[in-house]
This record gives structure tokens, sequence and C-alpha cells, in this order.
DNA sequence: ACGGACATGTAAGCAGTTACATGATTGC
DNA sequence: GCAATCATGTAACTGCTTACATGTCCGT
């Protein structure tokens, strides 16, 4: 089975939501979906192109001055296109996770060296958790309960704030394990 | 900054714990990293050849018979380039979490849709759960105590477990939020 | 005799990232 | 005058996946 473009959905999703410029999708994502769903900055402008040409946006200029600027609109076939895809169940992306697999190799390195490693993780997915925090507040709380976006995105924020509960209640409590370790091996370095 | 190969690192991290040839890493992998690492089969023969051809690990010939075998052993400089990756803090990995963006988009498909769509999601993570507590049992639970990873497998594990748990009860409670929203409204399909 | 596991690879192509390139407007 | 932000793009490269290619050994 042939691994296809998925980021054509995000940007399809995205102008479901109302017409944007290029430059306004990118600010948009890098709020909001990128914190599950992350794309380049340069993949973005190629793929507006792509959709016109297939007609599942419509572009139009709106510059103000010189300053250039094209507002993209979602097509019905577009809309059509998204919808489909979204009822389909997802697949499980390639698991990537650097940090797991240096835990897995722990035993390569001193009790030190993994130790810190776990506090810089801890540290990481607290500042997350201030992020995550700080958009319920700001952005999520400010919406009326007549969006009907509002739900979703607080269930996807709710999923990056309990993960990171999880996530933190397990690095403590491996930290704990790892120095009450007493048999731990400590090969040269 | 450059986004480096990674690969090289997973590799060397199991070729440390004992050598092996490159079916063998395949099998081991598949088993055990694959969790949370994913290597694709392809690109572990060349990984091999660069990283003997950088003096990181030596193989020799251990054919039996007319099918050839290639076992490689790390080297002093592998070890020690991968004790030095270990030690530096986790750099996250692009999120790509194809569920989130389809529940990120939720209001644009009707409630039922939706509803199958976290369903599907909380099958897979049931089986994902069984998968886990199979190798438990199977796996973590027969190494000795003194098998020094003993300690990080079984913590790797317990990650996956909690973070299966997690998303399970956050699903559930989603779905209820979801079915309770009498406000949502259904777009044309 | 045949299927499945063992065993090692190559080639083509696509996806995604980095770096580069250009210029306008706004605020300090 | 300068930095930050607005705004859109291209080119080169790397990495990863898919598909292909080849042959052995073992059990039934």
């Amino acid at each position: 089975m042939k691994k296809l473009n998925k980021s054509r959905y995000a940007v399809l999703g995205v102008l479901a939501g109302k017409p944007r410029s290029g430059y306004e999708i990118l600010q948009f994502m890098r709020q909001s979906t990128a914190h599950f769903w992350q794309e380049s900055d340069a993949s973005i402008y190629p793929m507006l192109k792509q959709l016109e040409k297939e007609g599942k946006i419509t572009g139009q200029q709106e510059s103000q001055g010189k300053r250039e600027r094209r507002v993209f609109e979602i097509t019905q076939t577009g809309l059509e296109e998204v919808q489909h895809w979204l009822a389909l169940p997802a697949q499980q992306e390639t698991h990537r996770n650097e940090f797991l697999l240096k835990l897995f190799f722990g035993a390569l390195i001193n009790e030190n060296q993994i130790t810190t490693l776990l506090q810089k993780q801890l540290a990481k997915i607290e500042n997350e958790k201030k992020t995550y925090r700080h958009i319920e507040k700001s952005v999520v709380a400010k919406f009326p309960d007549s969006n009907p976006h509002k739900l979703f995105w607080g269930l996807a924020l709710q999923y990056g704030i309990t993960q990171c509960n999880c996530e933190e209640q397990w690095l403590k409590k491996s930290l704990e394990r790892i120095t009450d370790d007493t048999q731990h091996n400590i090969p040269a370095s």
C-alpha cells in the first residue's frame, strides 16, 4: 500500500474552517495542529498550488498595495474529499520516539547520565503542560459554545494534557525505580 | 540545525547488547523497539555497510554451508558513539498523529462518523494493550533480575501501557462528551 | 514438491527538511 | 534606519519506503 501525502488533508481541513492565505494557514497551524501534526513551512505553497490545479480550492488575489496576498477558499469537491478522508479510520503513523529509544538502551550508560536524561524529559513535559494550559485559557475557553469546533479542539487539547500528566507520573516513578535499583551496573564510559 | 540519521544509533544500540546478523537485528527490532522506533527493513543492510566502513562495527562471515550470514560486533569507537548520543537530551521527533488531526476537524463530519472514528481508535488501543501485556508476560518477566536491560525494557513497556490506559480513558470520556453534545451541528455529507 | 522462514541485498521514487531568495509594511 | 513581521516561493538534499531480486535451508 502506498503511503500517500496527508498534508493535503491538513490544508483542506484548515481551509474548511474559513478562507485563508498560505501565510495564515501556516500561522494557524503553528499554534494549533502543530502540537500533533507538524508541517514544514516550505511544503505549504506547493501544496496550495497543487490543490488549486486539482480544483479542490480556489485562490483569489487580495493584495493590499504592492504586498501580494492570495486567499484560498475550499470548493465543494475539496470539502467532500476531506470529509471522506475524515470518516476513514486513522492509520498509525510511524513510531519515532527518540526518548524511549534512549531509555531502552539505558543499561549502556551510567546511573547519573540516565537520571539526567529523565529529568530533562520531565522538564520538557512540564513545559508542554504549561503551553497547553495557556492555550486552554487564552484560546479555547474564549470560544462561544455555539462554535462547532470548540468541542473538538477542547478534546484534542485534553488529549495532550492527559498524555502529559501520564508521562509525568511515569517519569517520576521511573526515576525512583532507577535510583532504588542498586544492582545497576555501570559500564566504562 | 541538520536533522541527522538516527537509525545508526538504533543499530549500534542493538549490537551493543550482543553481536548479531542484519536479519537478527531486524527480528529483534520487530518485537521490541518497533513499538516506539520503527525502521524499515531495507534501511538496515546499507546502514550496516556504512557503519562497518566507519569502523563502528566489524562484521565476520559465519556462513553455515551455502547460506551466507555476516555477524556484526560493535567496536570500542562504536560503543563510545552510542553512549555519547544516549547521554544527550532527547529531541522531539516530528509530531504526526493522524487520529488527532481527524478529531480536530471533527466538526466537518456528522456525529455518527466521528463516533465510529473514536470507537475504531478505542479498539486499536485495546489491542495494543493486549500486545504489551503479552510482551510483559512472555518476554520481560522471564529475564533474570541480574540482566541490566530488564529494568529499562520494563520501564519502556510500562510507558506504553500507561499511555494506552490514559488514551483509553480519554477516548471513553470523549465519546460521552460527543454524544451528550446536543448542540452538535451536522453538515451535509 | 512446496511453503515458510532464513538471509542479504538493490533501485526507483516520493516525502519532507533545510537553506536560500525576494520584497513590502509596520513599529520603534 | 533597522528589526520584526507579512508574504510567497524555489532548489538541493536527505531519508525512508516500496518494490524488486536472489538464493538457501527445513519441515511436512
